[in-house]
DNA sequence: CCGCGTCGGTTCGCTAACGAACATACGGCA
DNA sequence: TGCCGTATGTTCGTTAGCGAACCGACGCGG
């Protein structure tokens, strides 16, 4: 599997200059992330920062009673732990593993020493760090004014982005648990997406069959999300 | 009035190393904001960054359908504009000012240059930048979880820790936008506040009589946001 | 191949917020 | 002083989503 994915597959680490990529390439470590791991704990410093291949984390805020909503999502096209470049060292958020799979990591100190060193490093990742923030914006949008049944198309779609095919492991419950609603909610607008013959659900196995009918119902933000994603990181 | 209020008033400016503040000093232009005007249009390329003193500015998303929501607001803490630094020129969002006052700007080239000339004005940049993404990310959770009410008290605190003073200008109907809820809403919750002793309103002009009360009423994002913000820019 | 745990589907009553319409009231300006 | 525009207050029917409870069914491990 690793062999199969090399890290060049992250979209940032492809996009580095050679002489870059070439002295991280001899720093990145392999490891491969398990459904549900925890990268990172709220407040928690990062012992590093992680760039998903076939992985895909969820940026998670937890709140006091326990319920939780998913803040961004970051695959291939990203990382996950911005705070160390950007000087605060933790975030109130925490990182969850949504999608199997692998990803390459670099020690927190490694990236910090990276991100002064080089000009295209840090220009590279402002603006990734940009789209980010559009993500972040677009789901408080999102959240105040569509309903679930577009929310979990604009996240069947964001997900599906990131991932090779068209199948995603994901029970609805979990699913619920990144939008922040009940589970029942998630229950029925999969069955009407399910009638409407835009995919098929099987105990957490999600077969997407109609990529155009998702974009259709979901709302304008997962557009303004992957169009400003694609003007930033060409 | 501007001599009343020099640009130190604003704290990224005031945390500026000497040798850096007086090199800004230099070209940093005051300008009056008035209420309701846009400081930068969605997608359009900024002309300046303005750092706040007295004003506050809304950072807001409009949709398709022309309803808006709040993303983040910035006052004297803080600098609207990051996208210039941050290497993506535009944003989604529109700014516009909550609430007049003065604001200090720099030309888009020279906050260009001064961000690479200065590792120390890069680094302060960053971590404001850090603390308004939590903002950012805390809005969404809010927007899914809290009620208008609780909503409203963590508005009127964030506009409060911004501005001299317990009074606000500011009608219903510009706060319901900012929330993206009904005016009507927004009536019911302040009617609430006020029978309670919290604050008095009065066609657009709002006196906070009783800050602790709004604080024992508000969600945790209030706090959240403020901790980080604190945390990160002491 | 059986049993239990997990996952998905269904129902019911409830509440927050919406949309629309209308009432009142302040206060600046003619 | 009187008028009018703007701001706030009130009502009513409607709806999306919640919370809780329950059922059925699939499938893994013993």
């Amino acid at each position: 599997m690793p062999a199969l994915c090399p890290a060049t597959h992250n979209r940032l680490i492809a996009a580095l200059p050679d002489v870059d990529r070439q002295r991280w390439l001899a720093q990145l470590e392999a490891v491969t992330l398990e459904l549900g791991q925890v990268i990172y704990e709220s407040g928690r410093p990062l012992s590093h920062v992680y760039f998903p291949t076939t992985a895909i984390v969820s940026l998670l805020y937890v709140m006091e009673s326990g319920a939780s909503a998913e803040i961004a999502v970051v695959g291939f096209e990203g990382v996950v732990g911005i705070s160390l470049f950007m000087g605060g060292e933790t975030t109130p958020s925490r990182g969850v593993v949504q999608s199997a799979g692998l990803a390459y990591r670099l020690p927190s100190s490694t990236i910090k020493d990276e991100f002064s060193r080089s000009l295209d490093v840090m220009h590279l990742l402002l603006r990734y760090t940009q789209s980010l923030i559009t993500q972040m914006a677009q789901t408080a949008v999102c959240n105040r004014h569509h309903t679930v049944d577009q929310q979990l198309c604009r996240w069947l779609l964001l997900s599906l982005d990131r991932l090779e095919g068209n199948q995603l492991v994901m029970t609805q419950e979990l699913i619920a648990n990144m939008l922040g609603v009940r589970r029942e909610g998630v229950t029925e607008a999969a069955l009407k997406l399910s009638r409407a013959g835009l995919l098929s659900y099987a105990r957490g196995h999600i077969k997407v069959l109609d990529r155009a009918g998702l974009e259709a119902r979901t709302c304008e933000c997962y557009a303004v999300v992957k169009r400003e994603s694609d003007r930033l990181l060409p």
